[in-house]
DNA sequence: AAAAAAC
C-alpha cells in the first residue's frame, strides 16, 4: 500500500487499539485542512480516542530499570534474528532489527546501562524552578506536569532519560512536552540553557514510537522523514542531532542529520539506511528536497528551532519553500513547534502562518541563563579593545584554576574581524582558534572541538556560535563587537551560565553602539545587573536606541503577540504580569540579585559560594572573587544532566 | 551592514 499523505493513512494504523499507545489529538477533532476537505470521509481525519494512560509503564519502581539482567540493552539479546532489513530502508518494522548494531551514543560500550554510566554530569538548579514565571496562552491548554512519568512517553524512551540522568523536567519541558504530546502546535519561549531540545524532541520520538507501524510510500528513491527539525547553523544541527540519537537510542527511531559544507552523497546514503527524524539545516535540505532525494510528504512533526532566526529576513524564504512549497503537510496535518529563547512580535505574527491554533509558552528565568550570568559593560573605544580584551585574558588567567585559561567565548562582528583578532591573540601568546563562515566545514568543528577540550581556551567567534550552542565550563563570554539587535545578545550571553552554572559577560561598548545602550541597559536592570551611569546617561538621550529595538518596553522577547492586541494600556504590560520584568515577579520574589556581584542569597537560586564576584577592580586582576571562576560548585541542585540545555 | 545557509 502507498500512503500519499499522513491524512490517508486509516485511523486503525495511526491508532492501535488497546495498545495503550493511543494518539491523542484534541484540538483537531474537527479540522480538516482546505486541501482534503474536498476528499472522502475516510480520508479525513479523525481523532482517534484519547489514549488509556494508566500502563503505569515508567511510574514508581522502574520496571526493568537497573535490572541489568533485563536485557534491553544487550547486544544481539533478544531482538529477535537479523533477518537483514525488511523492505530496506522505509520499513518501520525493521526497526527492531536496527537497534542490535545501533552504536551506544552514551559513550563506550558497557555503559548503555543507566545505572553505571558515568557521564560529566552538569547539575542545575531544580528549586529554582519553583518561582518560574510561566505564561501560556491559547485554547484549551493542557495542563503541566511535574514528572516525566505523568506523560506515557514509552519505556524506551524513559530509559534513555535515565541514562541522561534527567530527574526532573525543567520548566520548559514540563510545560511544553504535554502540549506537544496532546498533538497541539506550540510557540515556546524560553531562556538559553534551558532544556528546549528535549522538551521538542521527547514527544517527537514518543509519537513517532507509538505509530512504528506506518507504511510510508516505497518511493523508487527518495526517503520520507516523519519529523524535521531544522536548524539555523551547521554544527547546531550536529549537535541537535547528538541528543536526538541518544534519547532515541533502543526506541526503533532513526535521527540522521544533514548540513552544509560536507559531501552530499555520504549524507544521500544514510538517509536511504533509514530516517524517521530529519535534523537539517534549510540549505542542504533544499538540496535535497530539490534532488527528489527527501519528500517531505510523510512529516508528522516540523520543529524549527531558534525559531525568530529561522524566520528573519536572511532564512524566512528558505522556510517557506521548505514549509509552504514543497510537498509538506500544512498546518493542522502536521504538528508544528517553534523554540527560541527570543521571539519578537513581528517573528511572531510571520510565524503564525506556519501554525494551527496554537498555544503559546513562555517560561522564564529557568535555572541559569541570565540570572547566574554576570553581565559587565565596559567602554572601550575600537583602538583599545584588543588591549583591553588581553587585560581580561590576564586578569582571568592569573586567578583561573592552576593557572590555567578559563573557557573564553570572544564574539565578533565579522568574520575577517574574527580572523585578525585570533592571529592577534596566538601571536600575544593566548591560544586561540576562530570560528566562521568563512572557513571550511572541517576547520570549523575542529575548532570547536579545540576550544570544548581546552586545548585552545580562547574562542573567536561571529554570530555562528551566537545560538543553541553547548559548550560546557565556558566561564567567559566577551562582546568584542556588540551586535546591533539586543536579541542576539541574549543568545551570545546565553553561551554561558549554562545548566546552573555561573558565568560572565563583558561587553565593549562605544560610541558605535548607541542604539544598544537603551536596550542594553533595562535588559541589565531586568536581570539585576549594574548597570553603569554612563550607560544610563546613553540609553536617557532619546535618539539612542529609542525606536529602533522591539524590546524597549522592558520584557524580555517572550509574550504572545496574539494578546497585544487587547492588553495594551498596561503601559508595555509586562510579560510576566508584573512590575519586575525580565524575570521579575510582582514583588521581587525571586531573591534578586543584592547590588554588586555578591553572593546570590539563598532562596534564590542556592548559595554560590566562593564569595561571588570582586568588584571590578582597575588594577586588573580582580575580576574574579576568591574560589576563583568557575569553581563555583553547585550545592543542593538535583541531579540532572545536560548536555544540550537548548 | 554582517552573519548564516547549497553546489
Amino acid at each position: 500500500m502507498s500512503s500519499n499523505s499522513w491524512a490517508d493513512v486509516s485511523e486503525s494504523e495511526r491508532a492501535p487499539s488497546g495498545g495503550g499507545w493511543g494518539y491523542s489529538r484534541p484540538s483537531r477533532t474537527n479540522y480538516v485542512p482546505p486541501h482534503l476537505r474536498s476528499r472522502t470521509p475516510s480520508s479525513e481525519f479523525v481523532a482517534p480516542s484519547p489514549g488509556n494512560n494508566d500502563r503505569g509503564g515508567y511510574g514508581g519502581a522502574n520496571s526493568g530499570y537497573g535490572g541489568r539482567g533485563q536485557g534491553y540493552g544487550g547486544r544481539g539479546s533478544g531482538y529477535g534474528g537479523r533477518g537483514g532489513p525488511v523492505g530496506g530502508w522505509n520499513a518501520r518494522s525493521g526497526g527492531w532489527d536496527r537497534r542490535d548494531t545501533e552504536t551506544n551514543p552514551f559513550g563506550n560500550d558497557g555503559n548503555a546501562d543507566p545505572a553505571v554510566n558515568e557521564q560529566e554530569n552538569t547539575v542545575i538548579n531544580f528549586e529554582a524552578y519553583e518561582d518560574i514565571p510561566i505564561e501560556t496562552s491559547g485554547d484549551n491548554v493542557p495542563p503541566p506536569v511535574n514528572t516525566f512519568a505523568e506523560i506515557d512517553l514509552g519505556e524506551a524512551l524513559n530509559l534513555n532519560i535515565q541514562r541522561c540522568k534527567y530527574v526532573k523536567p525543567t520548566p520548559v519541558q514540563r510545560n511544553a512536552i504535554p502540549i506537544l504530546a496532546a498533538g497541539r502546535d506550540l510557540m515556546a519561549c524560553a531562556q538559553t540553557g534551558s532544556g528546549k531540545t528535549a522538551a521538542f524532541c521527547f514527544p517527537i520520538i514518543s509519537g513517532i514510537m507509538k505509530d512504528q507501524h506506518i507504511e510510508r510510500p516505497h518511493g523508487v528513491r527518495g526517503v520520507y522523514p516523519l519529523a524535521v527539525i531544522l536548524s539555523p547553523t551547521r554544527e547546531l544541527a550536529c549537535q541537535i542531532h547528538d541528543e536526538a540519537r541518544k534519547f532515541s537510542y533502543q526506541t526503533g527511531v532513526k535521527v540522521v542529520v544533514a548540513y552544509g559544507g560536507t559531501p552530499v552523497n555520504q549524507q544521500i546514503r544514510e538517509l536511504e539506511r533509514g530516517v524517521d527524524i530529519l535534523v537539517a539545516t534549510p540549505g542542504r535540505l533544499n538540496d535535497l528536497l530539490e534532488r527528489g532525494r527527501v519528500s517531505l510528504q510523510m512529516v508528522r512533526f516540523l520543529a524549527l528551532d531558534e525559531a525568530d532566526r529561522m524566520l528573519d529576513m536572511g532564512f524566512e524564504p528558505q522556510i517557506r519553500k521548505i514549509v509552504q512549497q514543497m510537498d509538506m503537510p500544512p498546518p493542522g496535518v502536521r504538528q508544528t513547534m517553534l523554540f527560541s529563547a527570543t521571539f519578537p512580535r513581528e517573528i511572531q505574527r510571520l510565524a503564525s502562518d506556519f501554525l494551527s491554533n496554537y498555544i503559546f509558552l513562555a517560561v522564564g528565568r529557568v535555572g541559569s541563563s541570565t540570572d547566574l550570568i554576570v553581565q559587565r559593560v565596559e567602554f572601550v573605544h575600537d583602538s583599545d579593545k584588543r588591549s583591553h580584551l588581553m587585560d581580561l585574558l590576564h586578569a582571568q588567567r592569573e586567578n583561573g584554576n592552576q593557572g590555567k585559561q578559563a573557557l573564553t567565548l570572544v564574539f565578533v562582528e565579522t568574520k575577517k574581524g574574527a580572523d585578525s583578532l585570533e592571529n592577534w591573540l596566538c601571536i600575544n601568546g593566548f591560544p586561540a582558534t576562530t570560528i566562521h563562515g568563512d572557513r571550511s566545514q572541517q576547520e570549523r568543528e575542529v575548532a570547536l572541538r579545540s576550544f570544548k577540550t581546552g586545548r585552545t581556551p580562547i574562542l573567536v567567534a561571529t554570530d555562528v556560535a551566537a545560538r543553541g550552542l553547548d559548550i560546557p565550563h565556558v566561564a567567559h563570554v566577551v562582546n568584542f563587537d556588540l551586535p546591533n539587535d539586543i536579541d542576539d545578545y541574549v543568545h551570545r550571553i546565553g553561551r554561558t551560565g549554562r545548566a546552573g552554572n555561573s558565568g560572565l559577560a563583558t561587553a565593549f561598548f562605544n560610541d558605535n553602539n548607541t542604539t544598544m545602550a537603551k536596550p542594553l541597559a533595562e535588559l541589565m536592570q531586568e536581570a539585576n545587573q549594574e548597570v553603569p551611569d554612563w550607560l544610563t546617561r546613553y540609553a536617557s538621550r532619546a535618539s539612542f536606541g529609542g525606536g529602533k529595538n522591539r524590546r524597549s518596553g522592558g520584557r524580555f522577547g517572550g509574550r504572545d503577540f496574539r494578546r497585544e492586541s487587547f492588553s495594551r494600556g498596561g503601559g508595555g504590560a509586562d510579560y510576566y504580569g508584573g512590575g519586575g520584568g525580565y524575570g521579575g515577579v510582582p514583588g521581587g520574589g525571586y531573591g534578586a540579585m543584592p547590588g554588586g556581584y555578591g553572593p546570590v542569597p539563598g532562596g534564590g537560586y542556592g548559595n554560590v559560594p566562593g564569595g561571588g564576584y570582586a568588584p571590578y577592580g582597575r588594577g586588573g586582576g580582580a575580576y574574579y572573587g576568591p574560589g576563583g571562576y568557575g569553581t563555583v560548585p553547585n550545592q543542593g541542585y538535583g541531579p540532572g544532566v545536560a548536555s544540550a540545555w537548548d
